[in-house]
DNA sequence: CAGAATCCACGGTGATACTG
DNA sequence: CAGTATCACCGTGGATTCTG
């Protein structure tokens, strides 16, 4: 077994309610604004949807471009460094979508008590 | 780009102050007590100890093996189920280990300010 | 030894209103 | 459009005490 115990570097990054959707969808389309961000996914804030995206942009995950125009109109695409995420979040998708099933069974049993 | 969004289902198995490490470790030792838990994990609570692999349990990643003896002895170690888990902490790690030092620098400029 | 039971502090998140 | 500012809540986790 090679793993030692730096599993926490990443995972500190993508814990927050929102993070793992926002890398999603920005994985998925490359360049997103504020508002397709906010469209994207349904239930968050504002407030959220910011707090999160600077989380990434301090930790270098993501890259924010701001065009000085009227309406403003702001920009977010994932870094270089960001990039290598990708198969990180491959490899956990997989994971999450070949045991949904299983994972499914386990709330619904947590929740019958 | 393959990703889906059931990322998240790892995640939240492994969203917890300890569970990573608490993982990492049934995972090196394959095979561990209650009361080396608690030593190889310094800080942690009995209480905290308790809860998380309790969460294992109810997930079906580990197995809690009790042996009915004065004073108790009770057996923790993966299931079969907590094994597909492995390639997943692998990942996570190697990530670690290639961007501490990255992840180290925006620490230490977050605390700066 | 391996917990269970309380009580409590704190931080992450949500709701809402305001702004350049 | 893309945020900021405030207030309030609640769940996670910590400290402590008790038990079979």
């Amino acid at each position: 077994m090679e793993i030692s115990c730096k599993a926490n570097e990443v995972l500190e990054l993508l814990s927050g309610k929102w993070k793992h959707i926002i890398l999603y969808h920005i994985m998925e389309h490359g360049t997103l604004r504020f508002s397709e961000l906010q469209r994207l996914i349904p239930g968050i804030t504002k407030k959220m949807l910011t707090t999160h995206l600077r989380e990434f942009e301090a930790n270098q995950i993501i890259k924010r471009k701001v065009y000085p125009s009227v309406p403003p109109k702001v920009e977010y695409s994932l870094s270089e460094y960001g990039r290598e995420l990708i198969p990180i979040m491959e490899k956990l998708d997989d994971w999450g979508r070949k045991h949904a099933g299983v994972q499914e069974e386990n709330k619904k049993r947590n929740q019958a008590r």
